[in-house]
DNA sequence: GCGTATGGTTCGTAGTCCCAACCAAATCCG
DNA sequence: CGGATTTGGTTGGGACTACGAACCATACGC
C-alpha cells in the first residue's frame, strides 16, 4: 500500500497505491457525511443494505462481514432510534426480520444525496468521457 | 452512495457508486490483511504514516484526522507493543517525537507486501494499458 | 421424539473515538 | 522581567464497534 495518508501529497507510485489513496479519501468523506447525520459508518452501511430489502440479522451480518452478536447490538441501537423495525420471522419464529422504518428510509436517502454532493467535486475533476472510462475500469477491476 | 455492500453484486450505476463500492472492497482487504498481523486499520495507518518520517503526536493526529487524545492512546498501545519509540522533542520539551522501531518498520514492510499481494488480482483483471489509465484517472480525480 | 443444528441475544473484554479537564513547557506582551 | 495565554500531551469518562463464548428457543433430521 506504500503510503496511506488522508491527504494525497504525492503522486501515487502504482495502481495499488492509487486505489488505496482513493479509498481512504472516499471513506473519509463517507465517515464525515455519516457523522453529520449522527451515524457511524457501520450504522450507515446497515441502513444502506436494508434500503434494498429487509433482511434477517444473520444475513445482515454476513453482508457486512460482521459477527451476529455485533449485528445484534447495531440493530438494537438503530431500533431504539426508530430507524428500523424488528419483526418476528414469517416462517421461522426464531428469525428476526429487520426492515427500515419510514424515518430510516428517509435518513438513508438524505445521506445518499449528501454523499453524492460531497463526491461531486471528484467527478467534476474529470471530463465526461473520463468519468465513463473510470467507472468502467473500476467495474471491470472489481468483477471477480 | 446508492448501495454499499462488500461484495458488488450488481453493476455500479454511476461513478460515485463505483468509487464507493471500490473503496469498501479495498478497505475490506486492508482490514483483513492488517488483522492478520494483529493490527487494526487505524494502527496500520499510524505505522504507515510514520514509515515516511517521525512525527509528533499532534501532527500524527492531524494526518489521520483524529483527536490528539485518541492518538495518545494509539501511540501508547503501539509503544507497549514495541512498534514505535517515544522520545522527548529536541527543541520543544513539551513535544514527543514518535518514530518507528526496527520491529515497527519491519512490520509495516511486511504488511505492505501482503497488501500488494492481496490487491494483485484486482490489477490482474486489467490489461497493462488499462492499469496505467486507471491509475492516471484516479490520480487526476484525487488532485484537488 | 430426541438429538443436533440454527437464529438471536447476552455477557465480558479490548480497541477506537470524542470531549473536557488537566499539567507542563513555551511564548506574548506590557 | 513576569504574569497571562497558547500549545503539546496525557488522563478520565462515556458511547460505539467488534469479537468470542455461553445461552435460549425454535427448527430439522433420523
Amino acid at each position: 500500500m506504500a503510503a496511506m495518508p488522508d491527504e494525497p501529497d504525492a503522486a501515487p507510485a502504482d495502481l495499488v497505491d492509487a486505489l488505496v489513496r482513493t479509498s481512504f479519501a472516499v471513506m473519509a468523506v463517507l465517515t464525515r457525511v455519516a457523522a453529520e447525520h449522527d451515524l457511524s459508518l457501520t450504522q450507515l452501511r446497515v441502513l444502506a443494505v436494508l434500503r434494498d430489502r429487509p433482511l434477517r440479522v444473520t444475513a445482515l451480518a454476513d453482508h457486512l462481514g460482521l459477527e451476529k452478536s455485533t449485528m445484534s447490538g447495531l440493530v438494537d441501537r438503530a431500533d431504539k432510534r426508530g430507524l428500523l423495525v424488528r419483526a418476528p420471522g414469517e416462517r421461522d419464529r426464531r428469525a428476526v426480520d429487520v426492515r427500515l422504518s419510514a424515518a430510516g428510509e428517509e435518513l438513508v436517502d438524505r445521506v445518499r444525496a449528501d454523499v453524492e454532493r460531497a463526491l461531486d467535486p471528484v467527478a467534476a475533476a474529470l471530463a465526461p468521457a473520463e468519468r465513463r472510462r473510470l467507472r468502467a475500469l473500476l467495474a471491470k477491476a472489481l468483477a471477480r
